[in-house]
RNA sequence: GGAGAAAUACCCAAGUCUGGUUGAAGGGACCGGUCUUGAAAACCGGGAGGUCGGAAACGGCGCGGGGGUUCGAAUCCCUCUUUCUCCGCCA
């Protein structure tokens, strides 16, 4: 969501960002808002007037009685009941171009950073950089479900008759593997100085409007029954949702989180779930950043929070690279956004693991998170990203920590979480 | 789950019973000054207040959210949310 003054006042760089974005059905909306913001404002005026007379009189009423003029009060009330009944449908028609305005709102698409690619759709998305050497061994890696179940590490089939499709069982080490993954990237980012945060799993129906569009939230979020409570898709959604409404004082900024949680998604219209795999899943567990800064430091710690990710990937031994989103592909809230993606040696490419965004201030305009400041009140910008999403991760560790013999060697940083042990090794025939 | 009490601006807090110049008393914080080597404290003085419209003057909205009654609502009614106390239940 823009600020309406954007759209007032420089029309056209709105229509170049919507071009940019190859999304030209939607160049009419800022014409449209136009319009109506025209019509809105000179119907608040009117509204406004009519408003004033009415306090005026209703003051004047109180005063009469106050004299025991009482013929002369009633002659007033009766002026104020038809004011009343011209405001009626004043206010109705106003309320009516309001929604018109919000609904062409929320579908006009941020500004894009200048930095961003252009380009239609995901295929057209650039590789900035790869860390470390995306390695290919001399022997064959089996698919990561395979070489969870042949470490008993996994167990898909109780999950489709507990839960159906789409459920995991982990089991014995590969359990306790993504335990540790996620253990460690708490402690990972609270070395880098995010206060360590664990939200609430359900999340109110409001909430989850201020955060996501109806689409979204009918493919996404799964509704407890008889309650207004949604399981949450991610901790992006309570972790922003803390500050629906909020003043937070300038200096108090930046606010650095790094929230666990699990997510939960219906997966609905995505590329289908895998089989057999952990790689798209109803269930999984993330750690991840969220951060409220002032719009001026936004750029700085997007660049800080995809570099720490690339960080805690290295520190895994897992050869990663960063990915831009073309302006195509770019979420309507986002400035900038880019994913990290990690080598898979099995299927000698790299897959998402990550994803890192600023919202410049349209998220927080949605949800009226400001920052006060000695200029007066302001949006503040909101980022979030991925430290870890497990299991999906798993298969990268897995992937890249397997040997010939059908052992997976742990990375040293998570040993520790593991009790020390070094090798996750097949169970004996 | 049951029974009570409460929610007022950045914070604390009056006003609610008995509806009417209430942008909403009084503090604190804030700004200026006196005092002090400096600070704190104390004292004196001061402006502003959120949001929408407006170039401005000014006007609208706004007392947890939403709705209602009324000429007029912080004040009365309904509803939702949250907090506190008590009871019940439970990891």
């Amino acid at each position: 969501m823009i600020d309406i003054k954007v759209i007032r006042e420089n029309a056209q760089l709105v229509k170049e960002n919507i071009k940019k974005k190859f999304q030209e059905e939607k160049l009419s909306l800022v014409d449209e808002v136009r319009e109506l913001d025209e019509k809105a404002r000179k119907l608040q005026q009117e509204i406004d007037a009519l408003r004033a007379k009415r306090n005026r009189f209703s003051d004047e009423i109180g005063l009469l009685f106050k004299d025991k003029k009482i013929e002369e009060a009633n002659l007033k009330k009766q002026e104020v009941v038809e004011i009343n009944q011209q405001l009626l449908e004043m206010e109705e028609e106003e309320a009516r171009v309001k929604e018109e305005i919000k609904k062409r709102m929320l579908l006009i698409p941020n500004i894009i950073d200048d930095s961003v690619p252009i380009g239609r759709d995901d295929s057209e998305n650039v590789e900035i950089e790869r860390f470390g050497e995306p390695v290919v061994p001399n022997y064959e890696i089996p698919y990561h479900a395979d070489i969870c179940e042949a470490l008993g590490g996994l167990d898909k089939e109780s999950a489709g008759r507990t839960s159906g499709n789409g459920f995991y069982y982990l089991v014995g080490d590969i359990a306790r593997l993504h335990e540790a993954t996620l253990a460690y990237a708490r402690d990972f980012m609270i070395d880098k100085g995010f206060t360590y945060c664990i939200p609430p799993f359900m999340i109110r129906s409001d909430v989850v409007e201020g955060v996501m569009s109806f689409a979204e939230m009918d493919a996404m979020m799964y509704k407890i029954e008889g309650e207004d409570l949604y399981l949450i898709g991610t901790s992006e959604h309570s972790m922003i949702g803390k500050f629906k409404g909020q003043l937070i004082d300038e200096k108090e900024l930046p606010v650095a989180m790094t929230s666990y949680s699990p997510c939960f998604r219906k997966e609905v219209g995505s590329h289908g779930l895998e089989e057999r795999g952990l790689y798209r899943v109803h269930q999984f567990e993330k750690q991840e950043m969220v951060v409220l800064c002032k719009p001026s430091d936004a750029m700085e710690w997007y660049n800080k929070m995809w570099s720490y990710t690339v960080e805690f990937f290295r520190s895994l031994d897992v050869s990663v690279r960063t990915l831009e989103c073309c302006s195509g592909d770019l979420a309507d809230l986002k400035v900038k956004s880019c994913d990290v993606e990690a080598w898979s040696p099995r299927q000698q490419k790299y897959f998402e693991v990550g994803s890192c965004s600023t919202l410049g201030d349209a998220q927080a305009r949605r949800l009226g998170i400001r920052m006060k400041t000695e200029n007066g009140n302001q949006f503040l910008s909101t980022l979030n990203n991925t430290v870890i999403a497990s299991p999906r991760s798993l298969i990268a560790i897995i992937e890249s920590g397997y040997q010939s013999d059908g052992s997976v060697v742990i990375p040293k940083v998570l040993q520790p979480y593991m009790g020390g042990l070094e090798v996750i090794k097949p169970k004996q025939k």
